[in-house]
DNA sequence: GACGTTACGGTTGAG
DNA sequence: GCCTCAACCGTAACG
């Protein structure tokens, strides 16, 4: 992450290619979540993605047990490397939660000001278009051509406060249960 | 052997 | 509705 584009790279390691045997990594398995790896420790991992909530859980339940990382991570079959990763920020930050994945950076356009702004138009005028709140920011000065956000970005704001859902309750549970039942959907849909 | 760090391929989602 | 791209993920390996 701190590295320098230019610097010289300290280490030269085979590609992942070269380092697993096949297909980029050492076994693929099928879970119910879709595409499951093993890694060197036995672990079911699916790359990209985060560990699910109860081994991240887990590992810092058995830090705070004053269990060492390099036991938590045989036990759990996760990397070292993610032990510590997830340990560090659960000292930083006090969550386990894995951040926020994707998502381009954001313009600041669509600033909490903005984003109060909008609720604010929204509950005033229930009906209200996302154009027509576009172009209030810009009558009120809340925004100006080059900042205001699109409609797209409006429309997705609106979807998210207004959507019907509670959004504020992201209740770690519930997220896991959806991502699930959607990857599991996902697979059937292949299977 | 334990642990911090980094390169890497992969996934995700806002713009 | 599709594409782009930056941010994050976990692993493996180095030191």
């Amino acid at each position: 992450m701190t590295a320098l584009a230019g610097a010289v790279p300290r280490m030269m390691r085979p590609t992942l290619a070269q380092s697993y045997p096949r297909s980029g990594f050492p076994l693929e398995v099928s879970t119910p979540l879709g595409q499951g790896r093993v890694n060197q420790l036995g672990g079911v991992f699916i790359n990209g993605r985060p560990l699910p909530n109860h081994i991240r859980h887990k590992i810092v339940e058995m830090a705070h047990h004053g269990i060492r990382p390099c036991v938590i991570s045989r036990q759990l079959r996760v990397s070292h490397g993610c032990v510590s990763k997830i340990l560090c920020r659960y000292q930083e930050t006090g969550s386990i939660r894995p951040g926020a994945i994707g998502g381009s950076k954001p313009k600041q356009v669509t600033t909490p000001d903005v984003e109060k702004k909008i609720e604010e138009y929204k509950r005033d005028n229930p009906g209200m278009f996302s154009w027509e709140i576009r172009d209030k920011l810009l009558k009120d000065g809340i925004c100006d051509r080059n900042n205001v956000p699109s409609v797209s970005s409006i429309s997705r704001i609106m979807r998210s406060k207004f959507g019907g859902k509670g959004e504020d309750d992201d209740d770690e549970d519930e997220i896991e249960k959806k991502r699930a039942g959607g990857e599991r959907t996902e697979g059937q849909t292949q299977h």
